[in-house]
DNA sequence: AAAAAAAAGTTGCATTTGCAACAAAAAAGT
DNA sequence: ACTTTTTTGTTGCAAATGCAACTTTTTTTT
């Protein structure tokens, strides 16, 4: 998978080379195997090629958590995750995905054999970080909103934003996406009802439209 | 301010230099002042060198979040967070600050002087941003706990880890705190005092000791 | 040192949200 | 094509949270 965001502006062969240097690993995930849990391995770097991955958990009620939502050319790893207390946090296969993995002292020391690509690797794996914060920095948005209504309609609006439509389909389940906003499905369910019957949007299962005048 | 961790492993000469290259822009705030506006600055990123500083957002209610805090070595910028819809996002300093900021694009291009130095420059920048995205996750662990108690717990365990001890004092007032986690402070206070009752905490103020059997 | 402004602490009451327990529809697996 | 599982949709009721309206304490400013 040369066409990765992470070897953005390689040759075949410089993707061979790196790859060799970096000691990746590659793992294809079928949906809900688990990819990796958090205080396991110690300096690695995961990288989704293809697919939809999940860093989740579970309370003691048995409420799921999505904290995070990949796809390709998300990254994750324990540098970038240390979870509180003793509460249990992995990443999960949404969809069969396909996954790299590698030390990060591989990828910014010069290795031996002076691998000449380091600098652009270090260039893409800081796009890529920086991709991530953006996504996080939605999430916080949508998760501060004080009551049910207005995290979906922030919710909405981002896809909206991304979709370049104000109609467009969810990217996950309802059920998903109420594990994503943390909150309870069937009260979300009740607050899209109302923001149909209020004629805020338009929606049939995962279809939205929100209405503009 | 050259120990900064944007100039770690930099001469005091290379630093100079760097400022130029980067036509770096340094700014004091006062307390309250407003440091950037969201939707303000194309390419532009900020880094705190002193003080703390905060992106708050009011809803119509008057109601105050803290979507993120930052302190010395923080890094933050447009490419990091755009809202969605018409809400106004901004970054205050909490406290007194200094802030360095400078285009991005200037970070990763080679200047015409070759400076030997932007690639030490963008490793430091790629360490900023993953201690970001750390910073963020717990905001998110944090913000995803569904009840107000479990949001407190949460954050009081990765204060005592941070601060190595089940005694510490919060590195914020009670209101900020209810902000930050995005609940109403009355009700939060009201949590606290139920946390003191049932013996699960000790606390006075801001001087919190987790009590663990 | 006094005055003013934040921050902390409290409580009754209204509203929102979560929970439980379903039925119906859609999707996935065999 | 049939069965099983997951997802969607719904609702009454209980519990948690937000809101309003205060008092007291602490911090900041003059």
């Amino acid at each position: 998978m040369q066409n990765s965001a992470l070897f953005s502006g390689f040759t075949p062969a410089e993707y061979q080379k790196m790859v060799r240097c970096l000691g990746a690993k590659f793992k294809n995930c079928n949906t809900n195997e688990t990819i990796m849990s958090y205080k396991e391995s110690p300096e690695y770097l995961y990288v989704v090629l293809s697919g939809t991955a999940e860093l989740v958990t579970y309370d003691y009620d048995g409420n799921k958590t999505i904290l995070e939502r990949y796809s390709a050319d998300s990254i994750f790893g324990d540098m970038f995750f240390s979870p509180a207390g003793s509460d249990e946090y992995s990443v999960c296969a949404a969809s069969p995905c396909q996954i790299i993995s590698f030390r990060y002292n591989n990828a910014i020391t010069q290795c031996e054999n002076a691998c000449k690509r380091h600098t652009q690797l270090l260039d893409n794996l800081f796009s890529m970080v920086s991709t991530k914060v953006l996504k996080q920095s939605q999430h916080i948005e949508v998760l501060t909103k004080r009551t049910i209504r207005e995290k979906l309609i922030s919710y909405f609006e981002h896809q909206a934003t991304k979709n370049n439509d104000f109609s467009f389909v969810l990217p996950m389940s309802l059920s998903a996406l109420a594990d994503y906003l943390s909150i309870d499905r069937s009260a979300m369910q009740r607050e899209i009802k109302r923001l149909n019957d209020e004629l805020i949007i338009k929606s049939k299962g995962k279809r939205i439209t929100l209405i503009r005048k």
